[in-house]
DNA sequence: AACGATAGTTGGAACGTTCCAAGTTTGTCA
DNA sequence: TGACAAACTTGGAACGTTCCAACTATCGTT
């Protein structure tokens, strides 16, 4: 927990609790902002049909079952876990009670008693790339048939706020842990999970050096498949676009390209590899940089990411050239527009949701056997051949 | 909790935790099957690197803290609470202390004397659509600056998952609720959480009839917004495209359509409103559709949101009609594709972010506040004028 | 009849926190 | 010096569950 610094205010004690808390926990009644100024009314009409007190009903307990039930709590919490060994007829009194009470089952209080709690925390570094949300709907489809719950926090690339999350999931007992990194993770963004013996999973992304399992596709085949595809189609100079560098995935899938291209030797322009972010602007500007920097020679390209490959293609209409026919691009990911856009983009496909599911079972793995144990996983990938690579290299201009 | 079969299974006492559980949560002795199938391994190389037990170490808690901090637990508790009436000195030793000992702050257990949790249940019906992503990462926002976590559910459009993850959730003791509905949930489905004195806030999609805060978008206005720009180019046969009749969006975006046709002396023809799947897919089918029922005479459509209208639009050009030149397409959503895809798509911008913050803004109000509050707040839209619309209807087929 | 085994049930302690009422120390003023 | 207040600290009870060891009742066997 963030320790909330000590405000001197005193006679706070009686204040109402306050919209909106500054520090992590309870400081709830010392220290109070107000309302957040980015939640304010824009505009629209409110309709306000009523308000209500809150009936602060005290909640029911197993307690309150066993009394309706005439049995011991004991007994009930024996039924609510299924131990057989419980008489039939004792068992449908309570499950009676149950139903006539409305009872809900506290999981917080059963998981002190016994830590086994059914809570899995995943983290995400961008939930608005459409790739990363089927990510989380993969692990979400695994994880609730086994009964678990996820929270979910987005650390939109940021190490501090990611910092922060795991530091609160932490708090909130989660059974583990899957993790896709923010840019500029390190072993020590991930120390405090493992060393309290929590499992933790990385998937899409890895983290250098840290030993743990993870989850990654094969960006060095994947890259190498679809360069060797542009080398198929009659293509010399081709350009690696977009990306950081400094991630591993970088690293991987620029290998993948450089060795296509060394295998039919080829020999290897350096100014052909344009880093940029991944993204679609990205792509924009790495394609603006390939052609400033004289390489207009090159003739196709395989980007970094599906996204860069549609800023590419942006960037070469600019130029009054036609992606697949005047130059090609491939991209990665497959993302669902890769299949609609115009043209449609050639792009090694990778599967998000099996990565997910994949990467949860893994996890689950850990959690039940109670050990850590350290996997790599290289989900496949393959080419899928699109409009963007129609273009022989004999076409182009 | 669902409520286990006692499985009779004499002697399963002694049986190591298992893969997966069938039911909830700790019937995880007596009935257990194997791995989950789905989650078996596909392709990929392995590489196993190695297995450690995990070291059993018990919790470092408040009172080991106060032992090493040489004071007593309240102490340590207040400290951890920011409460100002504790020494500086004093303040300063166990901060010592918690640094020193890797103490961390178990929620759970606070929660359970003084329940005010920190987390919300967040209840998506598609993150897969990008739409309901960016929804999710609006809320995350605020909630996250907020001190709250969020347990995040994907239901698919299942009504009987959804029911299933709003159990679970209250199970988990969450402090407040924001659902973007399934398709077909009624007020049934909010009354378990309600009930319980829970804040539920409704977002995107309202639930008829159900006494909850809602944050809706302004379909009424947007339909008509979009119609009415259609109107001014020249258009008086316009259609309505996509989205199912049962879902109160539809009705407000067909209204909206048909009181800005309305308003201008247009009759309505009722076979220009053509519902469908809100897809891609569903786009296609009612392009087909109404071509085939013969009214090809329509020049322009409003569609129900951007997925349809880009289906319609392929099935606009399948049958050699160029999308924005020979008939006029207006989406709703403003997805981000909407301004890339060729032609760009003329469209409805609603902001899911904003609408996001609004809903965790009503929740954390409500949540503060000790009350329930029905407030029901519609974001405003606007028109986004692109390539879709530039034909004026004297210069369509 | 005595014994043991089996089936079923149960009260109390424990988990880690917060709150309360009461405690101790220090300082101030009459 | 005593009374009182202020500043700070503290032990114990409570939250809702699970586990353990012990309990009772019933039955079968010798």
């Amino acid at each position: 927990m963030q320790l909330p610094r000590a405000a001197k205010c005193p006679g706070a004690r009686t204040l109402p609790a306050a919209e909106r808390v500054r520090y992590g926990q309870a400081c709830r009644v010392w220290t109070a902002t107000c309302a957040d100024p980015r939640a304010r009314r824009i505009s629209g009409a409110e309709e306000r049909l009523g308000a209500s007190p809150v009936t602060t009903k005290k909640s029911i307990t197993v307690i309150d079952v066993a009394k309706a039930a005439g049995v011991s709590k004991s007994t009930v919490s024996l039924v609510l876990q299924g131990n057989p060994v419980v008489h039939e007829a004792t068992r449908e009194k309570v499950r009676n009670a149950i139903e006539r009470l409305g009872y809900v089952y506290n999981r917080g209080a059963a998981n002190m008693r016994m830590p086994n709690s059914k809570i899995i925390g995943i983290v995400v570094n961008d939930l608005t790339n459409s790739f990363f949300a089927e990510l989380a709907v993969g692990m979400d489809y695994v994880l609730q048939s086994a009964g678990y719950v996820q929270l979910l926090a987005h650390t939109g690339e940021d190490v501090a706020r990611q910092r922060e999350v795991m530091a609160s999931m932490r708090e909130h007992g989660i059974a583990g842990m899957i993790i896709s990194p923010a840019r500029g993770t390190t072993i020590a963004d991930l120390k405090p999970i493992i060393s309290h013996g929590i499992p933790v999973v990385v998937a899409i992304r890895g983290v250098p050096g840290a030993k743990v399992s993870s989850v990654l596709s094969d960006n060095y085949a994947g890259a190498r498949m679809g360069v060797e595809h542009l080398i198929g189609l009659g293509h010399r100079r081709i350009a690696f676009l977009g990306g950081f560098p400094d991630i591993q995935v970088f690293e991987e899938r620029r290998q993948g390209y450089l060795d296509a291209l060394s295998a039919v030797g080829i020999d290897v322009d350096p100014s052909l590899v344009v880093p940029s972010a991944p993204s679609r602007a990205g792509g924009i500007a790495a394609i603006d940089k390939l052609f400033a920097a004289g390489s207009g020679r090159a003739t196709a390209a395989q980007c970094f990411n599906d996204a860069v490959a549609f800023g590419a293609m942006d960037a070469l209409r600019a130029r009054r050239l036609e992606p697949g026919a005047d130059f090609c691009v491939v991209g990665f990911d497959d993302v669902i527009e890769a299949g609609s856009s115009i043209p449609k983009l050639t792009t090694i496909a990778v599967d998000p949701q099996l990565i997910g599911q994949r990467a949860v079972g893994l996890l689950l793995r850990q959690i039940t056997a109670q050990r850590i144990q350290v996997d790599t996983f290289r989900t496949p990938v393959r080419l899928v051949v699109r409009d963007t690579t129609r273009a022989r290299v004999s076409d182009t201009v």
